[in-house]
RNA sequence: GGCUUUGUAGCUCAACUGGAUAGAGCACUUGACUACGAAUCAAGAGGUUGCAGGUUCGAAUCCUGCCAAGGUCACCA
């Protein structure tokens, strides 16, 4: 039993035998002992006032003498106000250390339940950008955590790769692409299917605003604008309406989705060449990223799926169907509105493919538990999409998950396209990497090394930089990315704690062989000693609370906060040339140690530690 | 307007889920390389936790009401 547990177990005997009251032992209040007070952990005592009837700082005592008296592990205490420091013997720390020196792994065995998680999710008309690359970071995260702890994890994608916007980039290249390749214009071949959109969007736009001056745009605006309404201010409103309603190659936008759904050959090749170009460039940039997937699922494939769940569910009469034919769910008793889930025609809407999306993958793989990592403009939706699960009695309703990560802001903003302000995420990964070259040759740490040992490191820095920076926040607040700060190097950052990985590989290379049998007998265990082993015992419980809680964070500040007294206990403490063999011997270990937690708990956030940088 | 999320140092974020004097980094001011790597360490300054009440031995955290910002309320995805 860990020392906590025995602090936990043994209050609530205490208060059994002292005061004749029974207390559950996980409501026994422990937390670290501030840096200022003797101890290492402290118990909290007013909840027990109550019961014992006597003030906090008797109670304190009372305990404390007790728990010192009856477990060998804990040596001394102290009482502060309301508060029980118990401090932990330097033998127990020892062998403590010893016991996770044998770890071969962190991992915890597979234990035979499963797991699936969406991520990324790309549309195809576009490359990927920043807000991708936060949710990218969260569903690899989460993935990494969850095998962790020994979950069959299954990685899925679900690519976006029909629907109006792709003929939109089609069209445009139909027209006036002249049958240029991607290789041919010298561009990335996702960026380039996002060019031919960009060129539709301006087409668009012109035809709009001659539009807009004819006759027939001058009477809408004049009989259809509200009192006072500028006539600017109008046909922004007015734009989706005149897309759908009045525009040239609006029409011939959705005249080519229309082919598309009855499976026109020539549409369909062009679909395929042209996504085909978009998926090349994606696999660019995930292997760039460091990532994988699983499974891929096309909307393609999946966009029909959900009506025959939807004519059961109406049968049963959870559904229920209008005058019009068009299908309904009333959510009001869950305090939600009525939602559409079949339109008049009897097609499906997103929400009608989300149900059969759902079902269908719950076939491929069986997992109890579905996780989707999607942004929290679709709270909405995933609280109505589980509802709709739960009322349908799905088994594995309980175990679906909206993973809500909060929106990226520019220092100058919101992140628009039509204001250019995208950050793209290739352009993003050269410039970290970039930034790590400039300042890793102004180091010159890593003279000696081949040029392409060196790039990796580059690399591997850069991404750190970058893939830290936005994993260190909490997953459900909105954050503000700074792309200098993204890109900085000191302090809580990705390279900071490699550099203390980097540290330690440098010093166990120097120390050679070292024999740490003998660590045990080391005894006057320093502050920062402790504290690291304080650290390191904490592992379990911090990556349990990252997958409950969906949030790597945990994590970051976690391996921040360790790297940090590594680097003090390296300053404070001399490590070859140690005051004794025993002393020697303990810190090669705590270096060994401290080094394997660091390169694992990165490896769940999926960030790479060089040997040299 | 309804529902919902957020508001903490000049800036970017923490605070282990109700515990002790609210902590880090950046930026700013100092000091430490003839020490195992200075991408480091040590120190200084910086706060009415949006505001006002309430619950509690104890509130940044829970409740209520305001204020501000975001999201969402499509037969879009």
């Amino acid at each position: 039993m860990n020392i906590t547990e025995i602090i936990k177990e043994g209050t609530a005997l205490a208060v059994k035998e002292l005061y004749n009251h029974e207390i559950n032992v996980n409501d026994v209040n422990i937390n670290s002992t501030r840096k200022e007070f003797d101890g290492d952990y402290s118990v909290v005592v007013f909840p027990f006032t109550k019961v014992a009837r006597k003030k906090p700082e008797q109670i304190g005592e009372e305990l404390g003498k007790y728990l010192v008296g009856k477990y060998d592990d804990l040596i001394n205490y102290n009482v502060i106000k309301g508060f029980l420091n118990l401090e932990v013997s330097n033998k127990y720390w020892n062998q403590y250390l010893s016991q996770v020196a044998e770890k071969e792994t962190f991992k915890k065995p597979f234990h035979g339940e499963k797991i699936m998680i969406e991520f990324s999710s790309p549309n195809t008309n576009k490359p990927l950008h920043l807000g991708h690359v936060r949710n990218i970071l969260l569903g690899w995260s989460s993935s990494k955590i969850y095998e962790a702890l020994g979950y069959e994890v299954q990685k899925v994608q679900v690519i976006n790769d029909r629907g109006i916007a792709i003929c939109k980039s089609m069209l445009a290249w139909q027209m006036i692409g002249k049958g240029e390749t991607p290789k041919e214009a010298g561009i990335k071949s996702d960026h380039y299917v996002g060019k031919w959109y960009v060129e539709f969007e301006k087409l668009f736009q012109a035809e709009y605003q001659t539009w807009q001056k004819t006759d027939a745009g001058q009477s809408i605006f004049l009989n259809d604008k509200k009192d006072g309404q500028e006539e600017a201010a109008f046909f922004k409103g007015f734009k989706n309406t005149y897309f759908n309603e009045h525009s040239k190659v609006g029409a011939d936008a959705k005249a080519m989705l229309l082919k598309w759904e009855d499976n026109d050959d020539d549409v369909r090749s062009l679909w395929r060449k042209m996504n085909g170009w978009v998926y090349e460039g994606f696999d660019t940039t995930y292997r760039n990223l460091g990532i994988e997937f699983d499974k891929l699922y096309y909307e393609s494939d999946t966009y029909l799926l959900g009506k025959d769940i939807i004519e059961d569910g109406l049968s049963k009469e959870i559904f229920y169907k209008k005058d019009d034919g068009s299908v309904w769910i009333d959510l009001e008793d869950a305090k939600m509105d009525h939602k559409l889930v079949l339109r008049r025609d009897g097609t499906s809407v997103y929400m009608t493919q989300d149900i059969g999306t759902a079902e269908h993958r719950f076939q491929d793989f069986g997992a109890k538990r579905m996780v989707y990592v999607v942004a929290d403009e679709q709270n909405y939706h995933f609280k109505v999409l589980f509802e709709i699960m739960r009322r349908m009695s799905a088994s594995y309703a309980d175990g679906l998950f909206h993973l809500s990560y909060g929106m990226i802001d520019l220092t100058t903003g919101k992140m628009k396209s039509r204001e250019g302000t995208i950050v793209d995420a290739d352009d993003l990964m050269t410039e970290v990497i970039e930034a790590a070259r400039v300042n890793a040759l102004e180091k010159g740490g890593l003279e000696g090394l081949e040029e392409a040992r060196k790039k990796d490191v580059y690399r591997k820095i850069g991404l750190a930089a970058l893939k830290f920076f936005i994993i260190k926040v909490n997953a459900k607040k909105r954050m503000i990315f700074n792309p200098e700060e993204s890109v900085d190097l000191q302090g809580n950052t990705g390279p900071y704690i490699q550099y203390a990985y980097v540290r330690i590989q440098s010093v166990l290379k120097k120390a050679g062989e070292v024999d740490t049998s003998i660590a045990t007998k080391y005894e006057n265990l320093g502050v920062t000693e402790k504290e690291l082993i304080g650290q390191i015992y904490r592992l379990d419980e911090i990556i349990r609370m990252s997958a409950d809680q969906f949030d790597p964070s945990f994590l970051a500040s976690y391996c921040y906060e360790m790297a940090k007294t590594y680097h003090r206990f390296n300053h404070d403490h001399r490590i070859i040339k140690a005051e004794s063999e025993e002393a020697k011997a303990f810190r090669i270990r705590l270096c060994k140690v401290t080094g394997k937690v660091l390169q694992f708990v990165m490896e769940l956030l999926g960030i790479e530690m060089p040997e040299r940088m």
